[in-house]
DNA sequence: TTGTACGCGTTATCAA
DNA sequence: TTGATAACGCGTACAA
């Protein structure tokens, strides 16, 4: 190994300097025929600069652009929790969008605590993305709210875009899906089928997007006719659920017919937790849940949820990002429930109150 | 809404320079307060600088940063899809490790494409990142192996750290689990149950982390005595894994006492298909996987796999990308199988043949 | 059409 | 310790 290739940092990267001179043409030449839009180059100079980045192994320096250009291809996305398969689903969806029009995505995760979120939009402000996209959390009460709109506004009079996914609570363009609508309709369908008892397991956390679903179940069993159904707020998390659920006395559990969890994850953790104290789903109680994660497959019985369409979710929002609009607009894409085999048309016997 | 603060892009952002003026010293002086690591700067011009940045909001350009010191405070991470649980897992603890030591994470997805592999190293070696982390690809026999080495050298020329997971196939810091060690001793322990005529589902698309789980089950089998195992290699997803299994003559089927797939998602596509049948999992059929993804938790039977520790890959991997090596070492995390419901120890008149 | 000269925001070098 | 000044790599008026 020559001196001169070994270990590391020893050569200094190829710039658009190399490749011009190389091509025997200036800087300005080289940087129109790679980079440049007006490509008002002779062929010959075309075909040379062309050659000698081959060459060279040329790729333009993105930071170095970014400060030329004022603004990067980059596109910044927080996230509550990557490894939760819901998000993980959103994540996916909105990268596809992104690297189809040839944006970068930098992700950043604040693991849901409220404060993180104003922190990483601090930071992620540094890297000058085209924009920042939040998706899903939004608290109901946000400790450090006119801090983050404060950063969010000052972000946006530099020429940024700010996108909100799945949380209304800010005045920027929000792209949303319609929580109350949907879990009001898959409601209306299962009291439909006969439920009645209901246990709604919201969020311990108070995120506004879930109390949308608690809201709108009710306000859907309310419209059918059924009224008391018991709310509770577990941890948010599977863990929680199914806690919450090995607590009820075995006089509550024996006198439901339904368990609604605001999301798939909360529902698996109350589906777990019943079938720990013995009880046979559906057999014994129905359980649905909100989201429709693809997870959900897998699991027998196969679970009633709402579905929600992510791709179309991240469709708008990136859109919304690359667009400049003058006033803020809100969007909701529709979910609609899916009925499968958790929650099966109840006997008659059991709908005769 | 004035015309100074209102719409777009009307206001710049806020430079060192901007906060050095209002602070009444030289911007060397702020950059040395604010983000330089020297910080020889008399207490009285610190206090000012830093009021001053707190009152403009100063966020330090990113990218600036990164031109002036010829490198960035991102990793780049190449991966094979993040919708897929157990990548997404993969990323979230590379995410936790990267942040804990201040450090961004750019993700790029291949959509299990070898050419976009290549295409996305290039572009990301325009991010000027601290080091770039492939995760989860390498082919059996990829077709443009050397262009992507000359790619990735050419980058760690310089400066920058490459480090790959779960794919020894590269001359670079690698680092990954033990795949043959892990199927081998879950096969032999399989084996130890009676198990004995066993299916082996390997992947369509030849990637060598799931040969070797095939190699090593198979050693396992063949330690235990048990010959003559199966191998088939349907397309690599989960409704491939179920489509062969459909596929199967039903005295093929009734032959079998297991099902072992090179991963967890065409486990279950394999169970879904099973099922389908007409067939009781693990009555019929024992049936296990690989990887331990948190996924299996809902899914009955509970699914005998072989658990990997991500964050100890995740963890190790971070530390190789900061820590520059003179050459390039392996690490081998371990590997264990988990014996769970699906594989139930067969009744002694199964074991005899 | 091509090249010269300058600016982007920051860090690093060197005098003072 | 502090402050001028020169990079860093690229885009872009402007002049040729």
């Amino acid at each position: 190994m020559s001196a001169l290739s070994g270990g590391s940092g020893s050569r200094r990267p190829v710039t658009l300097d190399d490749v011009a001179r190389q091509a025997g043409v200036s800087q300005p030449t080289a940087s129109r025929v790679l980079n440049g839009s007006s490509r008002k180059v002779a062929e010959a100079y075309r075909e040379r600069v062309l050659q000698a980045a081959r060459e060279l192994g040329y790729t333009p320096n993105l930071p170095a652009q970014a400060m030329a250009r004022g603004t990067s291809r980059t596109i910044a996305l927080v996230i509550s929790l990557i490894s939760d398969p819901y998000f993980a689903a959103m994540a996916a969806e909105i990268m596809k969008q992104a690297e189809a029009i040839g944006l970068h995505v930098s992700i950043a995760v604040t693991e849901r605590q409220a404060d993180r979120e104003l922190d990483l939009v601090r930071e992620l402000r540094g890297q000058q993305p085209r924009a920042i996209i939040l998706a899903g959390t939004g608290y109901v009460d946000p400790p450090s709210e006119q801090q983050l709109i404060d950063e969010l506004r000052r972000y946006e009079e530099t020429g940024g875009r700010v996108v909100l996914i799945s949380r209304s609570d800010l005045p920027f363009e929000t792209v949303d899906f319609d929580n109350h609508e949907g879990s009001r309709q898959l409601a209306r369908e299962l009291a439909a089928l006969g439920y009645e008892r209901c246990l709604i397991l919201g969020s311990g956390t108070p995120l506004l997007s879930m109390q949308r679903r608690v809201e709108g179940f009710v306000a859907g069993l309310v419209e059918s006719g059924v009224n008391g159904a018991r709310v509770h707020h577990p941890e948010f998390s599977w863990t929680g659920a199914r806690d919450f659920v090995l607590a009820l006395t075995d006089a509550d559990v024996r006198d439901l017919q339904l368990v609604f969890a605001v999301t798939d994850d909360l529902a698996l953790g109350a589906l777990a937790g019943l079938r720990e104290r013995g009880l046979r789903i559906p057999e014994d109680i129905g359980v649905a849940g909100f989201d429709d994660i693809t997870t959900l497959r897998d699991v027998v019985p196969q679970l009633t949820t709402v579905h929600v369409a992510l791709n179309a979710v991240a469709q708008e929002a990136i859109y919304r990002a690359t667009t400049s609009d003058s006033e803020p607009t809100r969007t909701t894409v529709p979910a609609y429930p899916v009925l499968r085999a958790s929650t099966p048309p109840l006997q008659a016997s059991c709908v005769i109150e």
